[in-house]
DNA sequence: AATGAATGAGTATTCATTCAT
DNA sequence: GATGAATGAATACTCATTCAT
């Protein structure tokens, strides 16, 4: 009654293989970074290697679409948080939710890393993050309690640093990421802190 | 025919081998990270393929030969800041230090990002690094300045994460990590700030 | 619900299908030789890629259909010429035509090189292209001016001759098959000639 | 005594490899032409792929090879004969021997046929060739019988176009080129002929 | 009858590692 | 010891063909 006749057959199998690819392909590159090779991806989602390829032209694009994903995910956390009653508790629950997501993500490193890894649409959502986040930082620093010289992309570069930071602890204390992170939002929040001698990064980093 | 008997040659040889290949890997390495192949090391190092495996078993070995190598230089360093006058200006200048050596060598960040890769040798060295530093962050600790909380392998941990906060950065500004430190310097330095969530890092994180 | 009775409007679609698919395979062959992709072929004609099997069991069944529409078409230009005034002036033009159809036809040169292209249907097309010019010929031998040992069959076989002799220069010179057909021409037309070394071909080649 | 010492061993073996690889890619390209996988070639050759890829890092470099090494073939043939006492038996013998070459090699009319397959070592060998028959076709004209109007890149150039006129006879007659040689020449050396309609081929083809 | 998603064998090429010389 | 030739498993990607809808 629900969709008896709209399903359109083979189309619900496509989706239902699209769906398991993404997953498969999610996990595996979040475990073992951009080195999964497409044939371990296309055993784990349980379809044929051509079935991939058919949905992703070639690697580059099933990582730039994942990754994607991924950065818009925190997009979206980041405009929930832009109406949040406490614009610094807003981006500490946002770069917390961001470390996270690295945490659990090897290729999404990876790719932010290594500027040949990646896609223009994937620098557009990066691009649409710093954005995003430069609301959330810019309603911090008027609080008064966020430095004044640092902007949403330093932000969105710290969580990947933070991150980084606990990354050889991951296997024995997962969690070790959040020591770094309220570590980094002390430099954040220390107003008498000299200026940085660096400018900050250009809008577009890659 | 002649040198029958000179054959203590074959020594020296093998020592000026060793030093090529240990020169010509640590600049590929650091070039282009750990996808630079044996071929090419071998190549740049003007000897054999087959002689580079002689003197390391794998790969793998020889790039953990390579790691000790820079984290020992960095424990150098370490120990002669230990007399330094001023110890936080002796504790920042070992990470300035640190960050810089990050940010010139690919390979680096890679093997310590990435646990398949690691040694017990390469282990060792970073457990070597971690107690050096300690006891510059001791000394930095005592004179009251640095946040009573952190530990010298949380400064050990930071080289990677202020690295990698930059490393978008690195093809168009390549000092962009001198922002970053500061940054962390800053949350190092904010004696006021809220005690760490988490606790510190057990000694041998891998 | 509504067409159940308009069937009859499926045939029609399926010829105009045949139709298109045909043109577009002729089209793609001719310009890219036999190497073009079904899926390419499909998408030219504007039809799905499992529509274009349901008309033609395999690639080479299309390939043959394609081949024998080509052959037919010089057939039918071999029996107008029939009846011309000057039966040598009607075999130049054959050849004519018949070398201009390959010089525009990748994929026609690679069928009639290559015996396990080749179908039952595209042999028995090439064996009535062999009657119709051997007809031709016959007329023109009569006439006095080609050398009498001369057959359909040789005339035929030169076409693919004089075209491949052309080839290499056809990017840069796409005319010059003219300079090597008026040699032949020539050939064909010495009468005090040697007697050829080799007997004629048999009438099935293939 | 020979070379007791001089065998510098691997080398042997080596030398051995690519005689084999060499004859094998040499038969395989002949027989099945330029679609035969350089798997199959290693492994009628009895070595392993990589070994294929150390000597010819491509597949079309090994198809260059193979393809520069018969052209020169070639060439030798045209050097040798130009001393001959009789120029037109001499250009009629040199004729023979490059239709054999060709009726005897798939490939070779494949690379010759299509620019896209041929490296710039080709082209300086087809070049060779050219300037080669060059001296034996004027020879054949000075003594009056070969008609002025033709060049030795036409006649370079007839060698594919005689060999691609037996080429659907060849499994039943593989002399059959024969046939097609005979009259070539017989154009080739008609004197009333009409000149040619179409200038001669550029010096450099593709 | 048409669709186009899925399949899976096949291709060229790379590279760490082994081993005969 | 040094050499560099040989190995072969692995990788991304293509394409004719099949088949569920």
């Amino acid at each position: 009654m629900t969709d008896r006749a709209t399903t359109p057959g083979a189309r619900a199998d496509m989706i239902r293989n699209r769906r398991q690819l993404l997953a498969a392909a999610t996990e595996a590159f979040a475990e073992r970074g951009v080195e999964v090779s497409m044939g371990e991806i296309a055993q784990r989602a349980g379809i044929a290697k051509g079935t991939v390829f058919r949905h992703f032209p070639s690697k580059n694009h099933l990582l730039a679409a994942i990754t994607v994903q991924l950065v818009d995910g925190l997009v979206a956390a980041a405009d929930r948080l832009r109406t949040a009653d406490d614009p610094v508790a807003a981006l500490r629950e946002f770069m917390t939710a961001g470390v996270e997501v690295l945490a659990a993500d090897r290729a999404f490193c990876e790719v932010i890393g290594r500027p040949s890894l990646q896609h223009a649409e994937v620098r557009g959502a990066i691009n649409r993050l710093c954005e995003a986040v430069d609301v959330l930082t810019e309603r911090a620093k008027k609080q008064g309690t966020v430095r004044d010289d640092v902007t949403g992309t330093d932000i969105v570069l710290l969580l990947g640093g933070i991150h980084q930071t606990a990354l050889p602890l991951l296997a024995h204390d997962p969690q070790a990421w959040r020591r770094y992170l309220a570590l980094a939002l002390d430099g954040l929040c220390s107003p008498a802190a000299t200026p940085l001698p660096h400018p900050p990064p250009a809008p577009l980093p890659e």
